[in-house]
DNA sequence: GCCAACGTTGGC
DNA sequence: GCCAACGTTGGC
């Protein structure tokens, strides 16, 4: 049963047509035990919708999807990276990704008019103070998404 | 650049 | 195990 899930991204750094334009990347730098949970329960084949934070204005750019399950993030042992963790080992690593691919690109969403759409209501992505890069969606939301996306309008 | 919110760290 | 301090995120 495929399942849904959103990642945010700054567009400035890592954007949805990056993603395009490459074909597959791993989703390094997380450093978030939840988002790293989340990222070990997905399945190849399960969707994600790509959201660009950090972005004027921040909202949704596309949905991609789960090429590879979960292995160490390997920036983890680098210690010229950005993302280098000296408290994890080879024989332990703290940090998984996933690579993602491309799957269409969205008409652009912005944050708010996601905060019009009844169906994100308990989202969490739209709770306040909310900072979790990786973050599961029901089907339900996840579908009010691509479909305000497609029509302009909410569903209904 | 500001500030609220949150996760993590470290002293105790 | 508690909790204050700190660093980071993310919208504005």
């Amino acid at each position: 049963m495929a399942a849904y899930w959103l990642f945010k991204s700054e567009p400035d750094v890592f954007s949805y047509d990056d993603l395009a334009r490459k074909g597959s990347e791993g989703w390094d730098g997380v450093r978030n035990y939840m988002a790293r949970n989340f990222m070990r329960a997905m399945q190849v084949g399960d969707e994600a919708i790509f959201y660009h934070s950090q972005a004027t204005p921040p909202g949704v750019a596309g949905v991609c999807k789960v090429i590879k399950t979960a292995e160490p993030d390997m920036s983890q042992f680098d210690p010229s990276s950005k993302y280098y963790d000296p408290r994890s080992k080879p024989s332990d690593p703290r940090w998984d990704l996933v690579t993602v691919a491309p799957v269409t690109k969205l008409n652009f969403v912005s944050l708010e008019a996601l905060r019009t759409l009844p169906e994100l209501r308990d989202c969490r992505l739209l709770a306040k103070g909310n900072r979790l890069s990786v973050m599961p969606l029901t089907e339900d939301e996840f579908n009010a998404i691509v479909d305000f996306s497609a029509r302009g309008r909410p569903r209904g």
